[in-house]
DNA sequence: CCCTATGCTGAACATTCGTTCAGCTGGCTG
DNA sequence: CAGCCAGCTGAACGAATGTTCAGCATAGGG
């Protein structure tokens, strides 16, 4: 189990387009990322990534499907096994990682989850799920107070610990900080762990701002 | 004060070119967009787009600081006078309205922020100045908790505010709701409302998923 | 040794892009 | 009425795009 993309045998010309396809798309996009960027970034002529991926879109496709199989890989694991409402701690503290590890996967799944992509939708979605289950265990060990709209909540969860992913130039723009520095996670970390083991308006009303 | 993008008058061939180029980028992004479909759904022809702004860049930039323009003109007289405690809940609810009665305009504000440009990053980070503020006046009203890190949480606040918005697609299909129903907005605003006064996890430890 | 399959390239293709330009129109000003 | 200017168009341009294709090299099996 590695949360390396490549390894080192893996540097066919195949695997480097593809590697320059998936930088390129990170970086700018699906549309602004031509065929002759991808072959250059590979070290090769326009023709050899027709050749191997048939068209653009096959390129596309290919890193896609490569990706959301290369995060099941690392994080579905995590989810069977052991203590249910660890999981997606775990799972989060994976994800973490693996965007740390990997240059610009964070950049492309933010990419991914929000140009809409059924890839991306899917994968939110499976997510949520996990994450309403784990809320769902807490409640019943008494680890959390009972939702009126426990999947609501258990979204709202999940966009936080996703945020500085999610966001994160957003954030990084906002808050002055730079989420490849660790000490950046850990702020926003203890700031959401905060918000949620301290109510912030302990008073009456629905009067959020 | 009106919440309308264009009055009746407004309907001049540049006017059209820009609601035109807004509905396309908005739908599609800047680089999906050509000025030949920009001219087409205009009713008018390319040389005329580039006649009236220049190049296709002077549409796309003349959209943004139209579109900043009236995100500020509608929101920032809310700002001043009154109590400013109310002020951010005031403008979230505006932004609100916004959204649902001008087509599109939450899928470009979403493109606007997510795709990195300065004016999406500058704006939100306002919008953060001013959530940081207001918390800040409703911690002195005894009216919410102190705050470790107070900007960050108001970030958080923000972010959860703004997510039907910015996170639109993701939510809608993770939790099968439809934001053009007035209900899903409220559904978001009762959960977001409890999760805030009321500590998901009343215990100690950070401990969170 | 030949011969075929594989990996790969350079040149070219048609298409689409943003942009330019000469010129048409209609209404206003002098 | 003459002149003119802003609004607008059709046709064309060069550049860039995705894709095709004939052909090069090389390694492996008969």
């Amino acid at each position: 189990m590695s949360t390396q993309l490549t390894g080192p045998e893996d540097l066919t010309a195949k695997a480097r387009i593809r590697g320059a396809a998936f930088a390129l798309v990170a970086e700018r996009g699906v549309h602004a990322t031509t065929v002759r960027a991808i072959a250059q970034r590979a070290g090769v002529s326009p023709a050899l990534v027709i050749h191997h991926f048939g068209s653009k879109q096959g390129v596309v496709d290919a890193i896609s499907t490569w990706i959301v199989e290369y995060l099941h890989r690392n994080t579905r694991e995590l989810d069977r096994g052991g203590d249910p409402a660890q999981a997606l701690q775990r799972r989060l503290v994976r994800f973490e990682r693996m965007v740390a590890e990997v240059p610009l996967l964070g950049a492309y799944v933010r990419r991914m989850l929000l140009d809409g992509q059924p890839d991306g939708l899917d994968w939110f979605r499976r997510a949520v799920d996990l994450s309403a289950e784990e809320l769902a265990h807490r409640e019943r060990m008494g680890k959390a107070r009972p939702s009126t709209d426990l999947r609501s909540e258990a979204a709202m969860l999940l966009i936080l610990g996703f945020a500085p992913v999610l966001l994160g130039p957003l954030l990084e723009h906002a808050l002055d900080v730079d989420f490849d520095d660790e000490r950046s996670w850990t702020r926003w970390r203890d700031a959401e762990s905060e918000l949620l083991t301290s109510a912030l308006y302990p008073g009456a009303a629905a009067d959020t701002p």
